[in-house]
DNA sequence: CAACAACCTGACCCAATAGTCAGGTAGGTC
DNA sequence: GACCTACCTGACTATTGGGTCAGGTTGTTG
């Protein structure tokens, strides 16, 4: 069975995200990935031929879910049920794969330096698809004249922050990780101020009825 | 005049801050560091003593005015106003100070390895004291009722996006650089969230008048 | 201007670490 | 069991980059 190639790639592949996510690019050593996944250093090098190429494969793991993150809106639906969902998806990620996720924070920190151009312009296109449905949603009426850019880069931060910024929300919270409460009452908020946020105010013109609600 | 020390010290701060928040700490040559900053490389030496000196003097000038954003909260006001002024508090300084922001983001990703106990305590404390405050104006059905841990990380979150994720920002936006009138549209999307999420629901029960507007 | 301190610098050292390789072993196939 | 391929590994190399230092220059102070 071929399938000690599959379970050495993917041993090395969790070591490596964890070790990234923890230290980042520079400051990881093969040989510490090598150590975590259990695998002497030199078979690293056999299944990925350079740190850079592991590096880009932990990198490449976190694009589809994340393209994936925003089905809600490649279909039909309601403003406040796509942002609903948006953000439930976006909040799973953070939770799901957290070292993937802050992987993906500090390349984009850094300026995207190791990402392909095929996969910004995936994420590109996403994203402007995701800004013209709200400014679409914006222009019929279905929410507030918001400007659609600004309030998806907050959706953005505030979902992935969980992720990113863990070490700073166990330390104010006090709790050395999160549990299914504290994550719905994450997601709860971060909803509630989107939603609210959204809502047509009282007295704007609407060309059709209002929608949105919470 | 000793203001050699000062206007050299300066030169190279500024070069070590754009560096490490480039490419981060472990990145960052202190070769590059001194060709940025115009100096031969034993001088960077000479006015710091090591590497992570000059890293922990960058990370420590963030402190000051990341504490000083939180002086709404320091004294009594609506929490409308407050939010509003925090907001434009720490959007500020994404603006004005994007290389430390970048700087103290990643330190905070990595888990703080650099930060002091000391200053670990004081960001932690004035975080505990916005969150009390918060939690009085629940308590005295000035808002809605919504975590005020929560509520702070997105706000945190939404607001340092534009210093952490200035490329994401850029590409998405199509900018090379925000100006005036993208800023002011980022604040007032944010405010626009934040108070609007935290106004009392129709019905709610309120202990005393409803007080937050829009 | 003498003496002293602060500042500057080219050339060097050395520890750490990405990456290699020659020579193994294990497992599958005829 | 003979062969072949995939897999494994201890021991090595090469380079990079943090940090040093001896000796110089500049500025300052009495």
């Amino acid at each position: 069975m071929t399938s000690i190639r599959e379970r050495n790639r993917a041993l090395i592949l969790r070591a490596a995200s964890e070790e990234f996510a923890d230290k980042g690019f520079a400051a990881s050593k093969t040989s510490d990935i090598a150590a975590k996944a259990g695998v002497p250093k030199p078979n690293v090098y056999y299944y990925f031929k350079s740190k850079e190429n592991l590096y880009r494969e932990v990198l490449e793991s976190i694009i589809e879910p994340l393209l994936e993150a925003s089905a809600p809106f490649n279909q039909p639906g309601q403003p406040a049920d796509v942002l609903r969902a948006y953000i439930r998806s976006k909040i799973r990620i953070s939770r799901e794969l957290p070292s993937a996720s802050k992987v993906f924070a500090s390349e984009i920190m850094h300026g995207a330096p190791h990402l392909s151009a095929d996969q910004a312009a995936q994420l590109n296109a996403q994203a402007k698809h995701n800004i013209a449905c709200i400014q679409r949603w914006v222009d019929q009426g279905l929410m507030a004249k918001i400007d659609p850019h600004h309030l998806l880069f907050s959706i953005w931060a505030a979902t992935q922050t969980y992720a990113d910024f863990d070490w700073q929300i166990s330390t104010v919270t006090g709790k050395a990780s999160l549990d299914d409460a504290d994550y719905e009452a994450a997601a709860q908020t971060i909803i509630r101020l989107v939603i609210k946020g959204c809502e047509v105010d009282e007295g704007q013109a609407r060309p059709s009825a209002q929608i949105i609600s919470a």
